[in-house]
DNA sequence: GGTTAAACGAGACGGTACGTCATGTCTTTTA
DNA sequence: TAAAAGACATGACGTACCGTCTCGTTTAACC
């Protein structure tokens, strides 16, 4: 135990009336890195101060509760998945799938997630920030790909909440159940069906 | 608050050198209502113990854990999901999903999926057990529509996992943030496309 | 509660590289104010910072410590305690601890010094200062009562320590017990012992 | 720092629903040890439940605050002042006070009792408690003495109290300003005032 | 028919975490 | 260069829950 105090030796005091940088960053790295080892089980405020070597006010000064914190900590490492439409709705949404897999087993990302859902499902505050400010953000790009979708007319435009529903659920099914490496050989298929033309 | 006795208002002691099943019921029914008034957030083994008029070591001494009691929970409200095969997957997967909404909504069901999906996410047994033991016993009925869709040629065989995991992920999409209401206009496009022939 | 900015409203900046009477003066009314209206329990920095709408470092400039502060707090409002020696010690003393009960009743002063005990009790630097500074100074004018009695012969001259003690901690019990109303019976009579001729 | 677990190494558990004696003294012992070695100032409930090896909630269960603790430190090492009345109050007065004086001294009660004191002054709970509880009880053999001599007619019976206040006041003033040893030589003056016999 | 064994309720135990408050130090900005 | 503003690390506050433990009681099963 005693976990080591991280790589910020010295002291971080204050450096004025306002909010110093270097203690942002180093929460976040200890968030982050206390759920890559602990997981959701591990993570709580009192360990991440200890290993960010800051005061837990000064978490909770900038941070209004721990969702708050996971989101931002899972902003911090934003996945670089580019989603350049090349016309194949399907197409481009196994590639959207596959580099958002990678992503979520290459970092602790998916740990993140899983915590910032698992954390939705206590807190009704964590529950509406994600709904309304989290996902809509995170969704962009992919909406994106179905809207284009629609406009060439290869999906009805009114099905696009439903499709999206589809695509973002068969996501949360592996990341929750911790089945990412297992499941990849359903994507195609999955994304198949989900960019599928209207049958009938 | 402070959470009246439930119904067993004596007391209820051994019954001699046997699991007293009054004892179970009650805990289980306690576990129920805390969740079903508190969610997730409100539901610790104290609480219950506490709403039960039971000891803590009784309800450790039959399940190991609070994945454990939310498994049994669950596992106790079974929904009556009457699968009878039309022939039609889609229709039969638009009717077991409303069934399945339904019984969400109308029980404290939905709250003890959300807490047990939560929990899985903090302790690796629980989500061991949910994918191996709990998972596959729920699924055998949808399963089985599939599996008589791929019978009869409407889709195809290998790709019953991809569209198991579609129809799972819409449905824990909805659950998990709480929109199991609106989300209902969703559901006929969402089961079409799950039930769709393959493509091409 | 949210302690309005007391009635410094605008804002007080520097005046230049010297001591703002205008903060020194608040922070006393604000110290003074906090005293009254909460006690030792609510006295805090942070409090009296947020009171005068000054700054923490601000009062740690000027006082190096609460004790400091509350020093000063109470000097501030030094009773006007006329000590005219009548020639009859007893009734000089009865006139002045019905006076001195009088002003700790009637101002923040009471509990000021109630706060000073408490936080002489922890702080040796705040006892040292009580013990060395602050009590002769204040004991100059019953001290004199007791030297002049001394030099007409009505008490032995080697007693005046012991007798100024009794003084003293008569007084002390009460404001520390808060029964100054209560107590007020008593003074005539310990006055009489206190100013008695040596017995025998 | 890291303050040793004291004598107890393996663990105290619980011994039943009801409580542990030696969970009860440990944490006591670690009250008193910490009152010697930091004095007021490092009394805190955290510091307690460290040193005795102790939870938190343990101490909170039993002791409904500081003051309430520091009562039975206080009593735990109850003074072995003996008060038989010889006869001449003011000679009792003198040994009860040496005794009592040296108690303090030699050991921690001193510092208990002035932490007690001080806690007093911000806590209107502990205040009443001191009032109306532990001073009562405190001050029977005393009370006894004065009566005895009222009894005797060698003081008036309504200046008990009057005395009473005198005798307390004068032995708090030195242990509050820890000067039990320079003030010894003021003792014997003091009490034969305060035992004096009512002037003129 | 007395003895043993186990389950029961109760609740205390040592812990950890919660979210808040105060400490005394620090820096920047403003005047 | 003082003053305000307020962030910072630290650590105590009092409470909730964790999972374990021991009690004393109650009953059924065994001898």
């Amino acid at each position: 135990m005693k976990a080591a105090k991280a790589e910020t030796s010295p002291r971080r005091a204050s450096i004025g009336a306002r909010r110093n940088p270097a203690s942002q960053a180093a929460i976040l790295a200890a968030a982050r890195a206390v759920l890559a080892e602990e997981g959701y089980a591990g993570f709580s405020i009192d360990a991440v101060s200890r290993r960010a070597g800051a005061g837990k006010p000064t978490i909770y000064r900038w941070w209004k509760n721990r969702a708050d914190l996971l989101m931002e900590v899972y902003a911090a490492e934003k996945a670089v998945i580019e989603a350049v439409p090349s016309g194949d709705l399907a197409h481009d949404l196994v590639v959207h799938t596959t580099a958002l897999w990678g992503f979520w087993c290459g970092t602790p990302s998916g740990r993140t997630f899983r915590a910032l859902l698992a954390e939705a499902q206590s807190d009704p505050d964590a529950l509406a920030a994600l709904r309304e400010k989290f996902l809509p953000e995170r969704l962009r790009d992919v909406r994106g790909l179905f809207s284009a979708a629609a406009a060439r007319g290869d999906i009805p435009a009114d099905e696009i909440e439903a499709r999206l529903s589809l695509y973002l659920g068969f996501n949360w099914f592996y990341v929750l159940t911790d089945q990412l490496e297992a499941g990849q050989a359903s994507i195609p298929a999955a994304m198949r069906l989900i960019a599928a033309p209207t049958p009938r």
